[in-house]
DNA sequence: GTCTATACATCGATAGAC
DNA sequence: GTCTATCGATGTATAGAC
């Protein structure tokens, strides 16, 4: 007896639902932080029904973890395209700038996930925020190494500061807006600008 | 009948219990963000029983309004200290170099109240934060402000910069400092240096 | 795969004894 | 002023129909 020929199984649907799911998560944690976010309002927000979650997800903390890795890689992808972009004759400070530019436009008006990111680690269950602080975070600190220590060698930067420190308080500058208050939102580009200026040759009327 | 002279009433007893409350709520707070925080947690750490909070808070909103704004009063005294103590010579720029200092003592290990703000008020119910952001943090914004103007008039920054923006990055990057990963944590002195150096000169090498 | 319905735990808030 | 006890609301997670 011959097999009915099984149409094409749609197997995406299942992968569809579930990338709507992880947006609205991003969008809703971004808004109401960890705690405060209830699985009713992330299942609205994605138009499916709270117990659905459970066909994607088997728990709460199993959804925050995969939007904050998916997020961190959407991330150092925007990133990464707009430092490749640039060609392979830019300066390596050119590079840290295209890198601010984009991080800030990530953060601030582009991606639910990335503002997501900065703003609910601090929330995380210690288990959650261990792991997502040593295995997703690692290459994206390495992408904003790699791009110091090239503007250091090419002999653009001075070679007596604390580059780690100075990647963090880059990032955590630009993480922070999403905390600033609505009437100081400037744009990415303008943000970007300031900050490297700030970073290159500061604002001393001396220099 | 005369009366049983009345010992002289502990006034102060329900006053220390209410500041020993509000300390153990900026320390549980700070790590377990807004709605992670049960009221269990922090009459435990204050050694009361979650039953007896609400003699001296009538909800748990009213107790997280009234840390906030007690932190932010310690976080402007610390700065505020640490400005007056330079003496009246002191340049512009060294004063707005001491204000970064004292704000990254006050996040980084000496107030739970300053790292509790940093770390909830993207957290907050909505009314309480704008009614935080409106009332209380003007003071400390224009404290900012005005050193920043100052210098400005000292002509010892350029005049070509924004310096609303530079303001928030600052802020930011220091209050971001709470989310550091444990081994890449730096003194508060440290981490001043490095920003106030990045700040003023930038690492340009050229400059 | 998505739904409805519900079990079960947790937490903010209140009541009343001491 | 602080306690114990408890109510009521809310939220995660599970069960089972479709």
């Amino acid at each position: 007896m011959p097999s009915t020929p099984t149409r094409r199984a749609p197997f995406e649907k299942s992968a569809r639902t579930r990338a709507r799911i992880l947006d609205a998560a991003a969008a809703v944690f971004s808004d109401l932080g960890y705690a405060g976010t209830r699985l009713t309002d992330i299942a609205e927000a994605a138009g499916v029904k709270q117990g659905s979650l459970y066909y994607h997800f088997s728990s709460k903390d199993e959804l925050v973890a995969e939007m904050l890795r998916v997020g961190l890689q959407k991330t150092y992808d925007h990133v990464a395209t707009a430092i490749e972009a640039l060609g392979p004759d830019a300066t390596a400070a050119d590079r840290v700038t295209a890198a601010i530019t984009a991080h800030a436009e990530a953060v601030i008006d582009q991606l639910d996930y990335t503002a997501a990111n900065a703003r609910i680690v601090g929330q995380l269950p210690d288990e959650i925020r261990r792991q997502h602080l040593r295995i997703d975070q690692r290459p994206y600190g390495k992408l904003w190494d790699t791009l110091f220590e090239e503007a250091l060698k090419a002999g653009e930067i001075r070679d007596d500061v604390d580059l780690q420190t100075v990647r963090l308080l880059i990032l955590g500058a630009l993480n922070w807006t999403v905390e600033w208050p609505e009437r100081a939102k400037r744009s990415p580009s303008h943000v970007a600008a300031v900050l490297s200026s700030l970073l290159f040759d500061g604002i001393g009327s001396s220099s």
